[in-house]
DNA sequence: AAAGACTTCGAGAACGTTCTCGCTGATATA
DNA sequence: TATATCAGCGAGAACGTTCTCGAAGTCTTT
């Protein structure tokens, strides 16, 4: 249990200098003596000295912490984003530390208002679907933590924020579909009130008046994100009075439920009714057939929202920034007519 | 940029007491009137005071982060596990920081010898597939670094494990398959040299022997983890002498892959080919034909690894302790023959 | 009334660093 | 020779807590 570390201390008394050249020589300042930096360096391998971090953290008041906030972490679309995250974090040296809140909006608040989040040096976050207010975030700006909101981002909160093209991503998938000769598109939405669901929403609604086509309220349907609501949503599409012949889903999982609720009722995808979806997970090239998506920047997202962090906390002048990064279709089978 | 933050001092000063009764008051103490408890308390809301990680950490010398060291989190089963693991980190106010070694045994050897490491109160691990050397991990343990292992865990080193039952698991598996008719079954198995596929090829090889079946050498292939290598690996036992009419796969991944190659052959799998997995993954479901599996308790695994490795740090004595945790058949359409 | 026990609190050291200031001795400048 | 410059280093404060020790006051016991 108990374990004893070495410290700069020791490396002091052994070498007989003072704790302050130590200190200097580790983090190689200019007045320091280069042989006797040697020195230092050499004892601090022979004893396997550790920085302690607490200290360090304690005096340059900083953790190199930083917190991740999101709704969940099962799925390819944010596992990605962490993975970039955690990449350039880590060739930086600082932490990530991770909070889930399970999409909702009082875990949010909670952890939000978690002791441990004020020890961290800035934040990344992914607002839950059903979060509404906003006021947790400004009052962790007002404290004077830096903060960098990703792929969902809070409406009225001034700061920076890192997304998707949702727009012309949706754009495009529709466009896609017309192109292929659907003309009866429906969209099933993510939950009302997140920016990039409204983004998608309107590229969509864009991409058919561009092309003259007509937008039916019964094919358009808000609700969550997993696999079940595409189902549902799907279901719900083939009771409206005239059935669309194409889906543009908000996201691949809500594209999914809808082929599977489709292929139960033999419904052939892509001839009879064509699906796109949002995201690009891997599921898209498993599932038979395979599915048409946009392709979203993943890894770059948590890449550049990482940077755009570590910016922040370092800079002593920082500007919000907005950054929105490409969208790519993937043409697969689940648009194909023929 | 530079942020002031209320201390205990500014708490003292307001009201005229001492830091020691205010840092009492603050961990409610036996030693502490609780009406002068109250009054700090309440001034410390009005302050939005938060108390400083550093410098707690400094003289209790801890750091209340554990470091979670694994291959990848882009997948069902380890985004699952991390799940399970923040889940009981975060109510016992512990931070979890995450390094991926992206299955390299040289970046899990540069992780290990980060000097962020030494800061973590310990370490739950699951090595990458190609560590075939184990000293860095006996250096962590001799600095008095409790580590606990999971799913992948180190075969000689003297530490705390959790993994699934995968001995059972596989033979299980193996019997299904056995009484659904096939008789020529193949094993596509993880690298060789890590525990759990070794437990899954023994618990193969036993249902095997237990039924009176042969086991042919070229019925069991030795690749990586990924979908391409289940392709690969089901090609390979197409090119055999007598063609297999099941297959046993160390995973869900393999087993898709090897049912994309199968299908691209236009065999059917369940009739032709049977195909069983093993993780759940929710990919099983989406795949056509479904994808029977062993379910391995993924999220339980997590939860449990992180309250052994609490354990650890908290007990004075702790015992290293091995725990296996069950797995569930789960018989979808691959390994229907009619 | 004296002694003991208990409650409540303050002073100050300690944790492992960094940082500021100033000192020493050597070298360069006048 | 006297003075300025500079390289290299040490002493000690500071960061925000906890912890140990002891003191003051109150209450109980005899």
């Amino acid at each position: 249990m108990k374990r004893h570390f070495v410290t700069i201390k020791d490396i002091a008394r052994e070498l007989n200098i003072s704790v302050a050249t130590v200190s200097r020589a580790m983090r190689d300042t200019y007045d320091v003596n280069q042989e006797t930096r040697q020195l230092v360096l050499k004892k601090a391998q022979e004893l396997n000295y550790k920085p302690n971090f607490n200290a360090t953290g304690l005096v340059k008041n900083s953790s190199h912490n930083i917190g991740v906030v999101l709704p969940t972490i099962t799925n390819y679309y944010f596992s990605t984003v962490i993975t970039g995250i955690q990449e350039v974090a880590y060739k930086k040296g600082y932490n990530i530390v991770l909070y889930i809140t399970n999409d909702s909006a009082e875990r949010e608040m909670d952890i939000l208002n978690e002791l441990s989040l004020g020890n961290m040096d800035g934040l990344l976050v992914c607002v839950s679907s059903d979060s509404r207010q906003n006021d947790h975030f400004e009052q962790i700006i007002a404290d004077g933590i830096p903060i960098v909101f990703f792929d969902r981002v809070a409406h009225d909160i001034k700061a920076s924020k890192i997304m998707q093209d949702d727009y012309h991503g949706a754009y495009q998938a529709v466009e896609h579909l017309i192109q292929q000769g659907y003309k009866k598109i429906a969209h099933i939405a993510g939950p009302a009130g997140l920016l990039f669901t409204e983004r998608r929403m309107e590229g969509f609604l864009a991409a058919m008046k561009d092309h003259r086509l007509p937008v039916k309220k019964e094919w358009i349907i808000h609700s969550g994100f997993s696999r079940d609501f595409g189902e549902k949503d799907a279901l719900q599409l083939l009771q409206s009075r005239t059935r669309p012949d194409a889906i543009f889903a908000v996201n691949d999982r809500k594209a999914i439920g809808a082929m599977l609720a489709l292929k139960k009722k033999n419904i052939r995808i892509g001839k009879q009714i064509g699906i796109i979806g949002f995201t690009n997970d891997p599921m898209c090239e498993i599932i038979s057939p395979s599915l048409t998506t946009v392709e979203e920047p993943a890894l770059e997202i948590g890449r550049k929202s990482c940077e755009f962090l570590l910016n922040h906390i370092n800079k002593k002048h920082f500007q919000v920034q907005e950054l929105t990064l490409p969208t790519k279709l993937i043409v697969r089978e689940s648009t194909m007519r023929g």
